[in-house]
DNA sequence: GGCTGTTTTAAACGTATGTTTGAAAGCTCA
DNA sequence: TGAGCTTTCAAACATACGTTTAAAACAGCC
């Protein structure tokens, strides 16, 4: 087979040493001998470790707004036949990730996990970057996401997109350990895609869930 | 007032810095010069970064562990004389965790991103401690949880649980910017609590919704 | 006051990192 | 072939890190 061009071989290393020991703990010099180039080709062909991580992103982010972009269009047309419905727009957003990604399932777990870190940890660089470029799209999602939900308040509708981001999150972060303590406590190994069939009913149920007032403080009668 | 002690200072910088940026982001110099003691008093007092790291965990999780041990212990023996009740579970684990830094609010948050952190980040050593050190009270816990829903098949609970800590983990990770952001967006302030209060229906709801085979892909009738 | 053990301090050490350099190698097209 | 451009390479650079050291400052006690 050619042998992969040096760009790639370097976002490929990248991309899974970052998913799996953050950007801070992976070296430019472990990427690039895991790669099996220079170390200084980093540099060269993409100027800093900053921007390889923005050109790591952007290798997965922009086929899949693009994509998702179409697809909520496509949605957004069809309300006007048919009912808002919550698990049919969250199912959109998972199709189009899963297909952006279809000859290597595994990179969406990666990609998810490289999400969540960005998040997470610091690196305030990383988060403006994905909002100066993709924000448009997260805001067109939550936009339908409000219209699925008509009932619910902006407070609770906020609050509840981001448990249910949270749950996402976490669960792709880490989804490969999470997979292998499943196999040894369940006995059943899983697939992305059910992990995906299981966590959907989950967030609907909890998205949807009749807003109430719990007994907040359960044990405020006993001494703490 | 007395000034504290060079170790409390340590551990007080150190918890904040590293749940602002993160474990390797921090440096001992940050933290010691934000403590306002000398470089070298880290290695004197604990030894290594390392063990720093163990004691900011310890310092939160040993009182609420040990808290935890007794509550867990009296919502057993309450078991035989009313029914198991998964927000009645919930709510323990949350009100413990707010009673144990009651004077403090905001370690809480500081607390449970830390966790986050801890599970995300790579820093395998931080897991191996954390589940030598106080695996015991969590395998209570899943043990309680699991009685409180018997109707869910072992898979089913396995992910649910790690779809609710996901949910968890990452709101109070971020929520102090999610505070910021409600308020902006919504225009009202939040509280800890109100959080919490707005969490657990979503959580509940989630892990008690009847299991079903959703339409896993909505879309797979439209060429992708 | 002077001794003893503890704590603090400034300085240095060794190592790892991201980045830069300047020459070598490879490639394209006339 | 050979000029002109791109890409690779080994080496060095500057900086930041965690850790160690040995002397100074401090504390409690006889």
């Amino acid at each position: 087979m050619p042998q992969k061009d040096t760009s790639t071989a370097i976002l490929d290393a990248a991309e899974q040493l970052f998913s799996e020991r953050g950007f801070a703990e992976t070296s430019l010099r472990t990427i690039t001998s895991r790669a099996g180039v220079n170390l200084a080709a980093v540099n060269y062909h993409f100027g800093s470790k900053k921007s390889l991580i923005h050109a790591v992103f952007a290798r997965f982010l922009s086929p899949f707004t693009e994509r998702l972009r179409q697809e909520l269009a496509d949605y957004e047309v069809s309300l006007e036949r048919q009912t808002a419905e919550l698990e049919r727009l969250l199912g959109i957003v998972f199709c189009t990730a899963m297909a952006t990604c279809e000859e290597q399932p595994e990179r969406l777990n990666r990609f998810t996990r490289l999400l969540g870190l960005a998040y997470t940890q610091g690196q305030g660089h990383i988060k403006r970057y994905l909002n100066r470029e993709y924000g448009e799209v997260y805001g067109r999602f939550s936009e339908l996401l409000r219209r699925s939900m008509p009932e619910l308040s902006a407070e609770e509708l906020f609050w509840r997109f981001h448990f249910m981001l949270g749950a996402v999150m976490f669960t792709f972060s880490g989804v490969d350990t999470l997979k292998a303590m499943a196999e040894h406590d369940v006995g059943r190994p899983a697939q992305t895609s059910d992990v995906i069939g299981l966590m959907l009913p989950f967030l609907a149920g909890g998205m949807q869930v009749k807003a109430q007032l719990p007994v907040l403080l359960p044990n405020t009668e006993k001494p703490l």
